[in-house]
DNA sequence: CATGTCTATTTATATGATTAAAATGAATTG
DNA sequence: CAATTCATTTTAATCATATAAATAGACATG
């Protein structure tokens, strides 16, 4: 075993295979081949040390996560970014890890804007009980964040995630990778969880509306939310230019 | 070549292996394998007639959309629903194509009266110049359908994709295959082009309001636009049940 | 000038062998 | 009896090599 493939090993994935779709995924989005072309299988499997077939799998990973296209003859090569398909956890990790970046977060939580009190206003009209118990226990790990008895940042995800699942639409559901990484991603950016006891308040209002099945309440309380958040990010982002 | 391998390259995929990809990604979200365990690759293979690494390509890029998941001596797995990467254009379609289903047209629906209306009030703020004109390139070939020197349809749909594109964020703009979708399928199930004449005037409004800058003015508008669309699902829905 | 043919390059496919991971259940041990 | 260890066995993961298909580009041909 070859010192490469060691690398590969020691990433996030847990085989070769996963190991390198991690490294190209990363190299990929860091625009590593935005000049030189892509290279070969051939080039590509001597690079890393590995088989053929580890490379053509990881390749046929990327391919399938809109990242790469390959043809005989013309070889490999990286799709247009509008290609790429953003709302895939590892794609959005891999944007996320290549550098920190504030227009991605206040992109991230444009999207939020919309969806979230969407969502908040379906789960204030449909969901069931199952739904409603599980916003009340991230509300409830919020609270007990702030005695310093659960971690405030996984307790506001959980609390988000909550909601997206009761809206009953699977589609909206699908965002809580987004929502989760934008929420971890203001942790990083802010150094500290937005708003503290004023955000702990309007988490309530949203839960309160939603348990009292009004949708337009729910909404306009999800709404003030991210609009907080959005203007600690303006600010913050402000101060970084200053 | 068998007659297997033949029935895979008829398919969408231009070679064995998108052929297979196509033929399970369907099977999948059809249930296919809800009681039934997934085969092994070994198993597959044989039943296709293709070799080893079609199979294996194929899985691997199944397992890249969220459909499957696969380990030693546990074997290859359908993975919850939950985990299926629902925004990706294949899988999409597999759902759509497994059977028509007024529920998911209408999860569409949702979305989109959560997305559109946000995007349009971005490309409000934010569009420049090669926005607009697409915009308005996009209005004017309603309006040649309108007249039949044009395909309501796609003239319809090139003209909601250009407001994603519009609002200068790069998740809004993902949203294509699912608005596209939506549209298309809301043909299909009304059996017509969603409110004509009436409906040109809200698409009009929209785009005058994006011109004007006004965000406001377009978020409105275009939440108009898809609550007739939503409407119109309800009524139908209803006849069908009538 | 258009059109077909040949050639080289690259992915696509096939096959067989080996290795590694993980669950099962038997055997062992306290 | 309960817990733990360990060999067995099943399956995917990996490697290596050979052949097929596709196509861009050069070249020839009418």
């Amino acid at each position: 075993m070859s010192s490469e493939t060691d690398d590969l090993r020691g990433g996030l994935g847990r085989n070769l295979t996963y190991g390198l779709l991690e490294h190209l995924g990363r190299q990929i989005v860091t625009g590593a081949f935005a000049e030189t072309p892509f290279p070969t299988e051939a080039d590509l499997s001597e690079e890393h040390g590995v088989s053929r077939s580890v490379t053509r799998e990881a390749v046929k990973m990327l391919t399938a996560k809109g990242l790469l296209t390959a043809r005989p003859r013309q070889g490999t090569s990286v799709q247009p970014v509008a290609n790429w398909n953003l709302f895939d956890a590892d794609v959005l990790r891999w944007l996320l890890e290549r550098k920190f970046s504030p227009e991605l977060l206040r992109q991230f939580n444009e999207l939020r804007a919309a969806i979230e009190p969407a969502a908040a206003a379906l789960a204030a009209q449909t969901a069931d009980a199952r739904g409603l118990a599980l916003i009340e226990a991230g509300f409830a790990r919020m609270v007990a964040a702030e005695a310093g008895d659960d971690d405030g940042l996984n307790a506001d995800i959980a609390f988000h995630l909550a909601i997206l699942r009761a809206s009953g639409n699977p589609f909206f559901a699908q965002f809580r990778d987004v929502v989760a990484t934008a929420l971890r991603t203001s942790i990083r950016f802010t150094n500290r969880i937005v708003g503290r006891t004023a955000d702990l308040a309007a988490h309530g209002a949203v839960k309160d509306a939603i348990c009292a099945g009004d949708p337009a309440r729910a909404h306009a309380a999800m709404t003030a939310i991210i609009g907080d958040v959005m203007t600690v990010i303006a600010t913050e982002q402000a101060h970084h230019h200053a």
